[in-house]
DNA sequence: GCCGCCCGGATTGTAGACATTTTTTCCCCG
DNA sequence: CGGGGAAAAAATGTCTACAATCCGGGCGGC
C-alpha cells in the first residue's frame, strides 16, 4: 500500500511539479533575483510544454516569488529591504497573536512537542549543525502557528515566511545568533506555559523583531555595511 | 491622450478580463458556491479559448474564491462558518495593528479623508442608501489599512476581506446595523486622532468583532436560526 | 556625430487538437 | 427490481501551431 500512496502522490499535475522545480531553481540561485523565466527554455529543460510552465509561473506570482508583466514574462522577484521589514512587521503581529492564543489554550501534548523542538535546537547548536538549527527554528515557529488553531493566519504566516526564507538563511551564520534566538524561544515557551497571554504576545513580537535585527546585521555584513545606510532614500536595495 | 490611456488599459491580457468576468459571475450568483467552472462552456460564453479561462481559474484559486481539484476542475469555494470566523480573527488583528500604527502617525490630510468618509456614510444612512453605505464602509477600512503604510498587511487584509464580501453584503440589511457600525467608526477615528494607539487598537479589534456578530446575526436570520446552533459540531454549514 | 525610425529575431499570448481521467449511462446479472 | 460493472460521453490536462507584441541592431536624416 506504500506503493499506492506513492502513486497517489506522484499523481499530481505537471504544473505542481514544475512549480516545485521552479521554486528549487529560484532557491538554489540558478534563477537569481531579477532573472526572466524563459518559458520555452524552462519547458525544454523540464521536459514539458509551455502550458505547465506558464501555470506554475502564474502560481508563483500569487505567492510573491515572481512578478509577471504583460507580454514580457515572469521575473524573479527582488525583495526590497522595505518589503522585508513590512513582512517582518506582519509576521510579528501574527506570531504574537498566535502565542497569546496558545498561552490560554495550550494542551500538554503541544507543550511537550514545543519543548522537544527547543531541546533539539540546543543540541544542534552544541553539535555545530546550523542547517539543523535552521530547520528546527522553522518548525518551532510553524508549530506555534499551527497550534494556535487559525488556519487562515497560519497560511498567511507560512506564505510570507517563505518569501523571507529566500534570503534569511544567512542570518544565522554566527553561532551566537543561534544561541540568542533559542534563548528567546525558551522564554517565550515559558510564558506560554505560564498562561500569560499578554507576556507571550509581547515576547513573540520581541522575538520577531530580534530576528529582524539579526537579519539586518547579516545583510550589513554581507553587503559591507554602508550601503544599507545610504540606500535609505528608498531602501530599494535588493537583498 | 485619454485615448492612449484607454487603449493602454484595454491592453490587458485576456486572462485578466476573464478573471474579472468570472468574479462577476460568482458575485452575481450565476456561479453559486459549489458550482463547477466548466472550462469549455465559460470559454464559449466569453468568446475566448480555454487557456485564458484556465489561467483565470487558477488565479481565482490563489485568491481563495475557487478551489481546483486535479482532473476535476475548479469549484466555487464554499466558505464554512469556521473559516469565516478565522478570517474575522485575522482581520481583527490586522485592522487593530493598522489602527494603532495610524494613531501615532496620522497626517492631517489622512484624518480629513477618513472624516469625510464617515460623514458620507452617515448621509447615506440618512438617505436610505444601503449600497452606498456598504461601499463607504469598505473604503473606510481599506483607507485605514492603506494609511498604515504596510503594503504586505494591506494586501493580506484586502485578500481576506474579499472572501468575506462574497457573503457579507447581506449583513447590513437592517438600518440599525449601519448606524451602529458607523458610530463605532467615529469612536475609532476619535481614538486615532487623539493619538491613543492602545485604545485605537482595542476599538478596531472590537469593531471587527462587532462586524462578526452582525454577520452571524444576519446568517441566523437568513437560515432560520436553529441551523447555526445545531451545526456547531463541525460548523461545516456553507453560507 | 547623435537622434529617431524601421525592421528582424525572439518571446509571450491565444487558439485549437490530442491524450487521459472522470462521470454518466445503460445493460446485464443476481 | 436493485446493484455492479463496462462502455460511451464529457471534461480536464497537456501539447503543438499561429498571431501579437516586445527588444535590439542597423540605417538614414538632421
Amino acid at each position: 500500500m506504500s506503493t499506492i500512496r506513492a502513486a497517489r502522490e506522484a499523481a499530481q499535475s505537471l504544473s505542481s511539479k514544475v512549480q516545485t522545480a521552479l521554486e528549487g531553481l529560484i532557491w538554489s540561485g540558478a534563477l537569481p533575483p531579477g532573472a526572466r523565466l524563459n518559458e520555452v527554455t524552462l519547458a525544454r529543460q523540464l521536459g514539458v510544454s509551455r502550458g505547465p510552465v506558464r501555470e506554475a509561473a502564474r502560481a508563483l506570482e500569487r505567492t510573491g516569488l515572481v512578478t509577471v508583466i504583460l507580454n514580457r514574462g515572469a521575473f524573479v522577484r527582488t525583495l526590497t529591504i522595505d518589503e522585508a521589514m513590512q513582512i517582518y512587521e506582519l509576521n510579528s503581529v501574527l506570531f504574537g497573536s498566535a502565542a497569546a492564543r496558545l498561552a490560554v489554550a495550550c494542551t500538554g501534548e503541544q507543550a511537550m512537542t514545543l519543548r522537544a523542538v527547543v531541546e533539539q535546537m540546543d543540541q544542534r547548536i552544541a553539535g555545530g549543525d546550523p542547517e539543523g538549527f535552521f530547520a528546527g527554528n522553522i518548525v518551532f515557529h510553524e508549530q506555534i502557528m499551527a497550534f494556535s488553531g487559525n488556519a487562515a493566519m497560519e497560511a498567511v504566516y507560512l506564505d510570507h515566511t517563505r518569501k523571507l526564507l529566500l534570503m534569511r538563511r544567512r542570518s544565522f551564520d554566527r553561532s551566537g545568533s543561534m544561541a540568542e534566538a533559542n534563548a528567546e524561544h525558551r522564554r517565550l515557551l515559558d510564558s506560554i506555559l505560564a498562561g500569560d497571554a499578554s507576556l507571550a504576545r509581547q515576547q513573540a513580537e520581541q522575538h520577531t523583531r530580534s530576528g529582524r535585527a539579526r537579519f539586518l546585521t547579516a545583510i550589513a555584513y554581507k553587503d559591507g555595511g554602508p550601503r544599507v545606510g545610504t540606500a535609505a532614500e528608498k531602501n530599494a536595495a535588493t537583498i
